[in-house]
RNA sequence: GGUGGGUUGGCCGAGAGGCGAGGCAACGGACUGCAAAUCCGUGUACACGGGUUCAAAUCCCGUACCCACCUCCA
């Protein structure tokens, strides 16, 4: 069975045939590093996390190259805002951003390239567009360098756009333009109000890159002049990825053979945006759910499906994981030490998870083969079918590592502070539980529920278990 | 004006011509001293109006509402 995905390019799902047979190469475009991250520039990071995890297992080696854009303008208008510099705002927020990447267990990229340190790259791919006349410099002295959107005939082929049909910006300043749909290349230093260290040399005096022109560059520095898969945010369509894409085919490059856009996080129906202040950044969600939750929530829907975010919906994702998770927990008590993972291969829901994989990341339906194998697993358990068991356990630690929701995953672990404080609970909780299984043994039910209630009070769940009673922090509360 | 997407049961969320994905919640049953956890069972949902078809949530036409993009937002 092959890989499935759906490529915004020609709208339509295709099997997945890469350039060069066993490699798979994405360019992911990353964030612009001026602010906070919010749930919704996560869910970007984690469905492509899920893509190039999957194209692992299935065996390509992958080269995944995701960007950071630290310089454009809305960097350097914060940065004056705040009174700081713009790199060191930059810096900081890249530093969030990695913080919740590594929450959420995004895995690190081959390499993750910055703008400003792909100068030369950039300058030499411009230059080259001016050789082969897609460029031009402004006439009017600015500095600026435009892209010749009507030099190049198949301009708007990726958005399904056509230059006569597009709305004329209201806004947009004209300056040195030919068209006005024509896009910055490079923009030249603005000495009253930019600082010199947002500038950089190059043929046209100094100035800084356009938008664009740094993934066109950087794509190609790290994955060569075609690659298969480039990614990004639905917004990102156009104008970003359709003049990226103009760019580098106008100077003679193939770039990539599937586009893959993954839809928004919105809340009350809008788009998180930053400008509407309805972002929900990343540690204030923590403080409701546990990392692995958000992220169980997030690759519960498709990647191309809006997903309306509530608290609600992200407790009841939260809920139907604890389900997933006592499993596992209950399986491995169950099953003898001398078990080790790894025998399930076989197992009838790994088949219908890769089937669901394969149809285009289809990972609701994966979930799905996740729940199906717990509610067989639950029933082993309670039958006693260790051997049955062992291949189901297996089989939900694969599945759920494959979508990089494996709780044994370091990147989950809980710190030295949690283990400490859950050992001290611990002491003190197994004290209750003494007294109520004495008050239990002598019939003194009145006594023993009183203890739970206390300690349900406190938030902790009990449970009896034929091996005694169990505690756990009842989520549920939180 | 142009382009694309959406509207599914109490809630979340799949599916894309024919056996009711899955989860959460609820209710009933088993288990339990009672619970919890777990298992079993219970739902006849696809915005609206037409049409095609033996068969439509799925295809076609129309309507309504919502959302996104149209030059620097994942």
């Amino acid at each position: 069975m092959t890989l499935r995905i759906y490529d915004s390019a020609t709208r339509t799902v295709r099997d997945f045939a890469p350039l060069r047979e066993g490699e798979a190469s994405i360019y992911l475009c990353g964030l612009t590093v001026q602010s906070e991250p919010h749930v919704g520039h996560i869910r970007s990071g984690v469905n492509f996390d899920v893509l190039q995890r999957w194209l692992r297992e299935l065996g390509y080696r992958v080269t995944f190259i995701r960007n950071t854009t630290d310089i454009d303008d809305k960097i350097l208008a914060k940065a004056a805002d705040q009174g700081r510099p713009w790199y060191n705002l930059a810096y900081d927020m890249a530093g969030e951003l990695a913080r919740a990447y590594d929450l959420l267990n995004v895995a690190r990229p081959t390499y993750e390239p910055n703008a400003t340190g792909h100068i030369p790259e950039m300058v030499e791919l411009i230059e080259l567009l001016i050789d082969r006349g897609h460029a031009y410099a402004a006439a009017d002295g600015s500095g600026d360098v435009y892209f010749d959107v009507r030099s190049w005939p198949a301009y708007g082929e990726l958005s399904g756009q056509r230059i006569d049909d597009m709305e004329a910006a209201a806004d947009a300043d004209p300056r040195g333009k030919r068209d006005p749909r024509d896009f910055a290349l490079w923009k030249g230093w603005k000495e009253a109000t930019e600082p010199r260290t947002a500038s950089w040399p190059s043929p046209w005096g100094r100035g800084r890159p356009g938008w664009h022109i740094e993934c066109s560059a950087m794509a190609g520095k790290y994955l060569g002049e075609s690659f298969d898969i480039h990614g990004g945010g639905l917004d990102l369509r156009f104008p970003h990825h359709e003049n990226e894409q103009a760019q580098s085919r106008a100077a003679g490059h193939g770039f990539a053979t599937y586009w893959m856009h993954n839809a928004w996080i919105t809340t009350a129906g809008e788009k998180m945006s930053k400008s509407l202040g309805n972002s929900l950044l990343v540690p204030e969600v923590l403080k409701r759910v546990r990392a692995i939750e958000l992220r169980f929530y997030m690759v519960s829907a498709h990647y191309r499906s809006h997903v309306e975010f509530s608290f609600e919906a992200l407790d009841e994702a939260a809920a139907g994981f604890r389900r997933i998770e006592n499993f596992l927990e209950r399986a491995a008590e169950a099953l003898p030490e001398s078990f080790s993972v790894g025998t399930s291969s076989g197992d009838g829901f790994l088949a219908a998870f890769s089937a669901a994989m394969n149809d285009d990341l289809s990972t609701p339906a994966a979930v799905a083969a996740i729940h199906d194998a717990v509610r067989e697993g639950n029933k082993q358990l309670a039958e006693g079918q260790t051997e049955e068991l062992a291949v189901t356990y297996a089989g939900v630690h694969e599945m759920l590592r494959i979508l990089g929701l494996s709780p044994a995953d370091p990147a989950f672990a809980t710190g030295g502070a949690d283990q400490a404080l859950s050992g001290a609970v611990d002491a003190l909780v197994g004290r209750l539980l003494e007294q109520r299984a004495q008050a239990r043994a002598a019939k003194d039910f009145a006594a023993a529920d009183a203890i739970r209630d206390q300690l349900n009070a406190a938030g902790i769940a009990i449970e009896d278990t034929p091996s005694g009673a169990k505690w756990s922090i009842d989520g549920g509360g939180r």
